[in-house]
DNA sequence: TGTTAGCACTCTAAGGTACTGAGTGCTAAA
DNA sequence: TTTAGCACTCAGTACCTTAGAGTGCTAACA
């Protein structure tokens, strides 16, 4: 267990570390006006919290570095109360004043302005198609053998789909599939489409079309990807500003990682509610090692919709990236919410 | 002007640079089978060729390096005569064996091709609007002052805008001015969209809807982007690799650089047809200064429809990227004017 | 007159040594 | 329990030396 005065040291070495990123020594927490115990206590404090895991040296002279466990621990028990200046939430704020009509765009600007406001890497999971139902479905040919589907879902959200018509079905065929699916599928959450599809058109279908085989195919094939979120990131360059990231190869082995959209969704998918740190291995992935990630989650009506998340070095500023974090979130939620409502309730 | 043996000299000197990155020296390039001077003869012409500007020193005591103005010369007059092997050929040829339906696919799949065979960074602009014509116009209300338009081309492009309806204005005056485009906007070139309807239609939505004013604005708004061509990128990070960019600062300039779609776009735009190269300090921007960059055009129908480029160290490989860019163009060109007649033809 | 061998010279890169300063751990006294 | 004091450690820097790759120049050669 640690004592009032090895938490309190802890908190300064971890505070101190954050904005200097240089090894803290002794001297210079016992330098601090609010520190009244000399620079030897300090050094036997330091060689406990040493020995408990919490902090670490870089070599046998060297000042102390907050090790992993140091971070779990300041993140979970250390965190000041959080402050935002007024500049920061007038900023976020003003985002969500000029009331946009495109979620993308609404997404791509709070990336924007998490990235500037904090020079981090912001990284957000587009909404899930999860809630959203669908609107219309509509086919629009292309030539004798292609056409083009736009399946547009209540939340605003298009999506479109060249495929390839096989010779055996007609045109009036697939117009006849198309009514069909626009009166049995509307208000169908666009995630369970394909099944939903499956399981109450197939009878009706087949009654009416002939080649029910092919024109089955078509449509599995369709179907077949379910549109995985977008991920959209803003200051993808910020990290490179950090002196942890001189090392090229490091470089490289992160910014490939962010063009694995797959890999990156499995990064940001939180395992519990509220705003989560990840600290450097807890995300068992090489790239990540020296990364921290911080997420948080916005919803729409209550349900979860997507993350929004702030990449940086172990040695981030948890505090302030936590609460912009949440404060951004927060905005988010509202208006995505608002503008739903204003489409369901049409 | 040079000497028969002066180019031979500046030839094998850019050939080996271009292998190792380490500057030449006479000795080196006296080691060649096929050279059966000196290297102190050598040491005469190197200084000659770089009294002309075609080379430089590092430092007083050091190898020659080539010039802007050499590479420049090397990639005007020297190339040897282009060799690609099967394994590059087939590689390319079977990306466009599988019929893919979807444009964006194809080029998206030609861009992580051509940065796997050579290791640079590619760069495709996509397909220009530019003769592409409307087929359809659909408006589908999402909300009481919402809707989304959507506009399909003839080449299966799908383009789609959220847009605020102002309440004066009604659902069917928006129906009555999308079967009005429908019928008069059929196959008008997306890139004149705006000011066909601007003319053409003024005068017959006048008569039929009465808020004309209202219904203008909005549809002015609505065509006010016209949608530049999209970037895509293949091997985003394989620049990292390159000795040259062992530098952070460089490699943040430069991917910095790669997020501005404008300026990636202005920086591809060819000034004359065919295979370009540009070298260094030619693109004048600063981020580019260690760069050159590659580009062909592709076409459909004869019309140039967007540029597939390589950008690489200046001590890039020229002939085997000029080798198998051109080659590539080609395989695109055919690909797209295949699919795009049978779209017309239909 | 063009080519080449030879040599003095230059500069980088790598290795070694010495010094400084920030930091530690330990001990003994307050 | 705290702290002053001291010996010790180690990274970083500066400085020097050496090796090696390369040049430019000169004088001799074909």
């Amino acid at each position: 267990m640690l004592t009032e005065r090895q938490l309190f040291i802890l908190q300064l070495l971890i505070n101190d570390y954050i904005q200097t990123a240089e090894p803290v020594g002794s001297r210079t927490i016992s330098k601090r006006e609010d520190v009244t115990f000399s620079s030897a206590t300090i050094r036997n404090e330091l060689a406990d919290l040493e020995e408990m895991g919490y902090i670490e040296k870089t070599h046998s002279s060297s000042g102390r570095v907050p090790s992993e466990k140091g971070y779990r621990f300041y993140v979970d028990h250390l965190l000041s109360p959080p402050v935002l200046s007024k500049k920061d939430v007038n900023n976020i704020h003003s985002l969500f004043a000029e009331r946009m009509v495109e979620v993308e765009k609404v997404i791509q600007q709070s990336a924007g302005i998490l990235s500037e406001l904090t020079q981090y890497t912001s990284i957000i999971l587009g909404p899930e198609v999860f809630e959203t139902k669908l609107r219309q479905i509509q086919i629009i040919p292309l030539s004798k053998d292609t056409a083009v589907v736009i399946l547009v879902a209540d939340s605003g959200h298009v999506e479109n789909r060249t495929m390839k018509i096989p010779p055996s079905v007609s045109m009036s065929d697939i117009e006849k599939v198309v009514n069909i699916m626009n009166e049995r599928l509307k208000d169908v959450p666009l995630i369970s489409l394909k099944s939903t599809m499956m399981k109450e058109m197939a009878t009706v279908l087949k009654k009416h079309i002939e080649n029910y085989n092919q024109v089955n195919t078509m449509l599995e094939s369709l179907f077949l990807y379910t549109n995985a979120e977008k991920v959209y990131y803003g200051g993808k360059t910020n990290i490179l500003t950090q002196p942890e990231f001189k090392d090229i190869d490091k470089v490289r082995l992160l910014l490939n990682t962010f063009e694995q959209d797959d890999v990156m969704y499995n990064i940001l998918r939180p395992e519990k509610n509220g705003i989560e740190v990840k600290i450097g291995q807890e995300n068992d992935l090489e790239a990540m090692q020296h990364c921290s990630i911080v997420t948080a989650d916005y919803f729409i009506e209550g349900k979860r919709m997507g993350s929004i998340a702030l990449l940086g070095p172990t040695r981030m500023e948890y505090q302030r990236s936590m609460s912009i974090l949440g404060f951004l979130a927060n905005d988010l939620t509202k208006t995505l919410t608002d503008r739903y409502q204003s489409f369901k309730h049409w």
